[in-house]
DNA sequence: TTAAACTTTCAAAAATAAATGAAAGATTAT
DNA sequence: ATAATCTTTCATTTATTTTTGAAAGTTTAA
C-alpha cells in the first residue's frame, strides 16, 4: 500500500467512526486530513482534496476550531488562512472528551438529579421502579463525571502508561 | 413535578443522549419506558406510550434485544410476547460498551493496524506526519480496548466504588 | 475609492436515516 | 383444517441532517 491510498483509508475510517459516534462524517474527515498533513493547508486545498464545497469546507473548519482541534495559521505576505490540527492525540481525546462532556453530558446529569428528587408513593411500584433506575443511572453519571473532570485536569498523558495498569 | 411527567422528561431526556451518541433516538427512548416500568411491557402498550407505529416498536424492541438490554418474557396462559429491560445500570453500561467496541471500535483498530504498517521514504515529511499520527491513534485506540476489555471481564461492579478513586 | 482576494452566510437541494402501515408470516386454539 | 391472535417484513412516505453554491460580507493593496 503507498501512502496516497493509506491516506484515503484513513480519511474514511475515521469518518464512518466519527459518524457511528455523533460526529459529523465530513469533520471526521476534514480532521484527519489535517491530521496527516505536515503542513497547514488552505480552504481550497481541504475543498479538492475531499470534494466537498466552499461552504462545506468553511463551516466545517469553523466547527474544528470551535472545538479546539484545529487553529488558522497566517503566513507572512500570503492573505489566505491557512489550518493547521493538533497532532497530538492526548490533547485531541481531552478537548473531545471535554466539549461533548459540557454539551452532553452536564445538561443530562442536571435534568438526571432533578429527577432523582421526584417524590411519590413508597408503596407504587411504577414509583419505587422510576426512582430506582433514575438514581442508579443519576449514580453513574455523576461518576462519569468526576472521572473525565479528573482526567481534563491531568497535565500528562497518564492514559499511555497508567490507567490500564490498574485492572490486574 | 408528578411521576407522569418526571417519566416523559426522563425518556426525552435519554433519547436526545441517545441520538447524539449515534444511537436512534426511538431505541433510547423505548429503552427509557420499559427502565422505568416495573412490568413487561407488550408492544401495544409501547406503541401507546410514545405514539410510535408497529413496525416501529416490533423492530427497535427486536434491536434492543439484540444489544442485550431487553428480554422477551412470555406469561403463562398469554400469547402475547412482553418486554422487560434489564434494570442494573452496571450490566447496562457494560452491554453498551461492548457491543459498540465490537461494532466500531475493532474494525478501526484493524485498519489502524495495517496503515501502521505502510512504509516509506523518512525523509519525506508528508509520510512522517501520516505515520506518527496512525501510530499514536492507534495506540491510544489500543489502550482503550485493552481498558474495556479489562472492564469487560470485571464481574462486580466496580466503577462505583473503586475507578475514580485512582485520581486524586 | 475601487477592485481584487479571500471568507462567511444561508436558502434551497440532495442525501441519509427513520417511521409508517398494510400485507404476509407465524403460532395456537378449537 | 381454519379462524383468531399475534409478530415480522418491507416498499413507501416522512423527517432529519448535510451539502451546495451563489450572493453578500470583509479585508488588504494600490
Amino acid at each position: 500500500m503507498e501512502l496516497a491510498e493509506a491516506k484515503l483509508k484513513f480519511i474514511e475510517a475515521w469518518g464512518k467512526l466519527g459518524s457511528e459516534w455523533g460526529i459529523n462524517r465530513t469533520m471526521a474527515q476534514v480532521h484527519a486530513l489535517l491530521l496527516v498533513s505536515p503542513e497547514a493547508l488552505t480552504t481550497e486545498e481541504v475543498m479538492a482534496e475531499l470534494s466537498i464545497s466552499r461552504g462545506n469546507a468553511n463551516m466545517t473548519l469553523r466547527d474544528l476550531i470551535d472545538w479546539g482541534l484545529v487553529e488558522k495559521q497566517h503566513k507572512t505576505g500570503e492573505r489566505k488562512e491557512y489550518f493547521y490540527a493538533e497532532k497530538d492525540t492526548w490533547i485531541i481525546a481531552r478537548r473531545v472528551a471535554e466539549e461533548r462532556k459540557k454539551r452532553e453530558l452536564d445538561p443530562v446529569i442536571k435534568i438526571l438529579g432533578q429527577l432523582t428528587e421526584v417524590k411519590g408513593d413508597k408503596k407504587d411500584s411504577a414509583y419505587k421502579a422510576f426512582h430506582s433506575s433514575v438514581t442508579d443511572i443519576s449514580r453513574l453519571a455523576n461518576n462519569v463525571n468526576k472521572t473525565l473532570d479528573t482526567m481534563l485536569k491531568a497535565e500528562e498523558n497518564w492514559f499511555f502508561g497508567s490507567i490500564f495498569k490498574i485492572f490486574k
